[in-house]
RNA sequence: GCCACUUUAGCUCAGAUGGUAGAGCAACUGAUUCGUAAUCAGUAGGUCAGCGGUUCAAGUCCGCUUAUCGGCUCCA
């Protein structure tokens, strides 16, 4: 007999050899029928795996993450398997499961695939999935599967055999497929009752630029057909939310082919909305006592010869910029740090001007390989929401607490209520590629640690994804459709007071070397923009909208009138304006819904006399009729209402 | 940078198999002066992304380039 260990602590004894399928009927027929896969303490295996020993036991459904990348793992295999029967000679790479689903890569040998073969192949694998073949482990010993993949001619899976050890090697087979892997499955594949493939593209094998350009086909299956349509309504919505298409219907940015590509235009709407966003922050900001500094789009390529960034990115950078006689070399700022080196430099500090919170909406421009480009969220040239904070070692917690507060009530102002922190720390192995003395690593990294604690964020360390000069704290963010974003960022850099050789004179007279902490609570004012467009599908809060309020005439008779109304709203501070054009009301309406404009003021006889106006409202439609100094002030503390929180 | 798809009017898109371009919306003009998501009519607008090639003839076929898009790789 042996000892199985619940989550919940609960022990029972189970015979020798019982699989996690065989402990679930023990349960509960309806929870055998739902259990894809088994963590035995804490390694995940095939439900249908004899447990020999006392474990600790978890039975992984749908429900649970294991439960989901197992499922898709598998259908990863129905995909091989269906492609490789339609497609026999077809190569296959690797075939793992991703956070929506799975792919697999495979070599069609100059062959492609469209919209046919997908079709085709999709038909297959529900086919396949019907006759509810299992998955069967089978333990086999590395010549015997080199022989194997010999045979089928597979040199990918023959690559990926050579860097695997014997004795540790499984094949699973479901109905006449067969494939190198390590597991765990699902029982069998009648699991899979919702298939969809999404997607084609070229990946490299094994990642490598330098290798061959693979077919990679994505899927994504589901439990029940219920799932796979509310997967894809999702997939609708974030497509209707995109921030390119909204960009360009709400008239916010644009690009150009003659000005280049990655280089966005700000139109007027957009600018406003920008400016909004940067006027919150930078009153936020000298609260908090950031000092605001101005900094030029260029510096000597000798400021990043100092910095290190001339060394590593140098090569990847936009070419500097030349003088015509004296051939003096300039960079296209690529960050602000630098620059504010220099500041903190312009003048000797003591102990007691720290810390020194220099901030600036810094543009800079850096070289993106050109198919890394993507709308807002990437682009060549960006406005950071930086700052640099120079500290004494022991002042980096309280500073990193206060940055958090600072992060937090950005997002939270602007509606963004999940959200999670990163902590990255050194690689625990190797410490040879961190520059910074031991001590002050320590400092740094417990002080980030014990500052998000005391925070009481919620947060995930890895280990290994410091940068080279200092730990870091990032904030990802889940929008209105649950999806991660990384926006905000917080770093410790023991580097460039180093290279800037920046000092304080402490206390005790003696010259001491400043901490600096980089952050950034928007990241760029591009990447934020895109994130809070998608978030609130265009529909910004009346405090941000860049047009609050628009004014209908009923007919060109009352044209007069909304004039007057919008030079009302806008001593108000109120941005509106009248629309004049020569249209039945239904349609200034429905032009102004499409702009996602907040407020509608529909202007007509009865309102002229009164001096009132009939609102409505985005999306909900029609309000009543109220005074027009009334409203100014049912507006004005709408706004007020919505920055309560803010500092606005 | 690499692979695949795409590039037609301001926008969204039609234009089998080669025979010198079309719709809706937007714009402009006129009529209409209107009560909560599209008034009617007319006009104008395109070297079919650019360059080169094949052909009697290219939006259509073939190269190269630009940009977009989906991935890969990268991201101070």
């Amino acid at each position: 007999m042996i000892q199985i260990t619940f989550p919940d602590g609960a022990q029972r004894s189970y015979s020798k050899g019982s699989s996690a399928i065989d402990i679930a009927k023990s349960i509960s027929e309806g929870l055998a029928r739902k259990v894809l896969a088994a963590e035995v303490d804490g390694e995940i295996i095939d439900a249908m795996r004899p447990i020999n020993n006392d474990a600790h036991l978890k039975l992984l459904t749908w429900d649970d993450k294991g439960g989901k990348s197992t499922f898709w793992h598998s259908s990863a295999h129905l995909l091989a398997e269906a492609i490789e029967s339609i497609f026999p000679g077809t190569k296959f790479g690797i075939g793992p499961a991703i956070d929506n689903g799975f792919y697999y890569d495979i070599d069609l040998g100059g062959a492609a695939f469209g919209e046919e073969e997908i079709a085709k192949i999709e038909k297959k694998m529900k086919e396949l999935a019907g006759q509810k073949n299992q998955y069967l482990r089978k333990e086999v010993a590395k010549t015997d599967a080199i022989e194997y993949f010999t045979q089928k001619e597979d040199p990918y899976k023959i690559e990926l055999l050579e860097g695997l050890e014997d004795g540790k090697i499984t094949f699973y087979s479901q109905g006449a497929f067969t494939d190198l892997c390590r597991g765990p499955h699902i029982p069998n594949t009648g699991f899979i009752k919702a298939i969809k493939l999404t997607n084609i593209a070229g990946a490299y094998w094994r990642g490598n630029e330098k290798n061959k350009m693979l077919t990679r086909v994505y899927g994504i299956t589901y439990p029940s057909q219920k799932e796979l349509d509310d997967y894809l309504l999702l997939l609708e919505e974030a497509k209707k939310r995109d921030h390119r298409k909204l960009g360009k219907e709400l008239e916010l940015f644009t690009f150009s082919e003659k000005v280049g590509s990655g280089l966005p235009l700000w139109l007027p709407k957009g600018a406003m909305l920008r400016e909004r966003l940067q006027q919150f922050l930078q009153k936020a900001q000298i609260e908090s006592g950031y000092l605001p500094v101005i900094t030029p789009h260029i510096g000597s390529k000798q400021l990043y010869v100092t910095s290190g960034h001339w060394d590593k990115y140098g090569k990847d950078s936009f070419r500097p910029i030349t003088t015509p006689n004296e051939g003096e070399e300039f960079m296209l700022k690529p960050m602000n740090c630098p620059h504010h080196c220099e500041i903190y430099k312009s003048s000797p500090r003591s102990y007691k001007d720290l810390p020194l919170r220099l901030a600036e909406f810094g543009t800079v421009y850096r070289y993106e390989q050109s198919g890394e480009l993507h709308g807002l969220t990437r682009v060549r040239g960006f406005t950071q929401d930086d700052a640099h904070l120079f500290c004494r070692p022991e002042q980096v917690k309280e500073e990193f607490k206060k940055v958090i507060d600072l992060v937090m009530y950005v997002f939270t102002s602007l509606d963004f209520h999940d959200f999670t922190a990163q902590i990255s720390l050194r690689d625990q192995e190797d410490r040879s590629k961190y520059i910074g003395s031991e001590e002050n690593w320590l400092i740094a990294e417990n002080s980030i640690i014990e500052a998000a604690a005391e925070k009481g964020l919620n947060t995930v360390v890895e280990y290994g994804e410091a940068a080279f000069y200092g730990p870091k704290l990032d904030f990802m963010v889940k929008d209105a459709l649950g999806r991660s974003w990384q926006l905000g960022t917080i770093q410790v850099d023991y580097n460039l007071p180093e290279r800037f050789e920046l000092e304080y004179v402490d206390a005790d007279n003696t010259k001491k070397r400043p901490v600096m902490i980089h952050r950034a609570p928007f990241g760029s004012m591009e990447r934020f923009t895109a994130v809070l467009l998608e978030h609130c599908a265009g529909n910004f809060p009346v405090w941000l909208a860049p047009e609050q309020v628009k004014v209908l005439p009923i007919s060109d008779k009352f044209g007069d009138y909304a004039l007057e109304v919008v030079k009302l709203l806008k001593a108000a501070d109120i941005r509106a304006s009248v629309d004049d054009r020569q249209e039945k009301i239904g349609k200034k309406i429905r032009d102004t819904e499409l702009m996602k404009t907040p407020y509608m003021l529909i202007v007509g006889e009865k309102e002229m006399n009164e001096q009132k106006v009939a609102v409505r409202k985005h999306g909900e439609g029609d309000q009543g009729v109220m005074l027009n100094t009334e409203f100014v002030i049912f507006l004005t503390n709408i706004i007020k209402e919505q920055t309560a929180g803010t500092k606005n």
